[in-house]
DNA sequence: ACCGTAGGAGAACGCTCGTTCTCACGTCAA
DNA sequence: TTGACGTGAGAACGAGCGTTCTCCTACGGT
């Protein structure tokens, strides 16, 4: 099997199994299991199940943001851009194996012991709130509601994941709207 | 010792090492060291260590709403004590040992594992949102203020907590009172 | 055909940690 | 005084798991 190949596939089981069941009762030799990748050649690719961890959120980082910008994207009316970002929330929410926002997990789960992780938390919210202030100065709207809207995105993630429900982010978006009016 | 003061020791060091430094990378020994209550006392009082968390979480609990509701009462007027949530929540992400919101941590690290406490959230969650609807009644404003006052709490806390910023608290009032006045 | 190398399967090692056990000590009732 | 009992200190047990090692097989170059 390629090494490409291989990377990719511990990757997706990683992936899975991280996000499924989270980081820490998730062993080396059940990622070999989903993987089909001997532990030998695990160990080659990522050296310590840390590097492995930063890899999974490293790649699902570039994905996610991906996704999110490619669906905003659709819209050409940068106030409707905006909206889309919980509409597109509101779609990742009622995916079957949603559970709640990746980072915000793995940070409870290692942000007090493995700085690494921590820091790709905070560069990975970083740059959502990066993103949402380019829509919002395309909008040609002030600053200060970059922030509020973050706020209302990780305020849905959060409790959907934990009601495993798709209306905060109908909530979330109502909100947006309002804030978006008043803001005008 | 009285075995109710061993156990309000136990959950004295059990919260500050569970919070502060997450629930897996605490051992039972360490919770014996920081509290001096021996370990056969301590599993005379939990029987495992998932009862002490659950234990845990369920005084956190009560103290937590409870200095909430006590910040909010101290003012009269129905809308400043909405917004008053949110200064308290500012207080609270200043102290020095504010590590985000203990639930969304105890969710992100054992939520897919241990059903009891991902019910223990839930149930959290539920009561801060009645709270709030409560709050949103009492003014007399409209009940679907209520999941979007929440969003913006539960956003402040993810993201104060990961920053290490009281910053969140302010944009989340700022925009409560947008919301507030809008929906008048 | 032969040898060197890579890779897979899985055993093995070492450590952590939840939980229990041992043993010695102090206490209190009879 | 004595013996049953509760307690603390800490060893011990057993499981889980990150990481490495062993051994065997397959293959590619000469």
């Amino acid at each position: 099997m390629d090494s490409a190949v291989a990377r990719e596939r511990a990757l997706d089981a990683a992936e899975r199994l991280f996000y499924g069941r989270g980081v820490r009762c998730v062993g080396m030799d059940d990622v070999r299991g989903a993987s089909g990748v001997s532990l030998k050649r695990l160990y080659q690719l990522f050296p310590t199940k840390e590097r492995l961890v930063e890899a999974y959120l490293e790649r699902r980082d570039e994905r996610w943001r991906g996704r999110l910008a490619e669906y905003v994207e659709r819209h050409g009316e940068p106030e409707r851009r905006i909206l889309a970002v919980f509409d597109w929330l509101e779609r990742w929410f009622g995916e079957p194996d949603f559970r709640g926002c990746a980072w915000i997990n793995a940070y409870g789960e290692l942000g007090a012991t493995s700085p690494r992780v921590a820091a790709q938390v905070r560069a990975h919210k970083e740059a959502l709130r990066k993103y949402l202030g380019t829509l919002v100065a395309d909008a040609g709207l002030p600053a200060a509601l970059t922030g509020r809207l973050l706020l209302l995105a990780e305020g849905a993630m959060v409790t959907a994941g934990v009601t495993r429900d798709t209306g905060p982010a109908r909530d979330a978006r109502e909100a947006a709207r309002v804030l978006l009016r008043a803001a005008r």
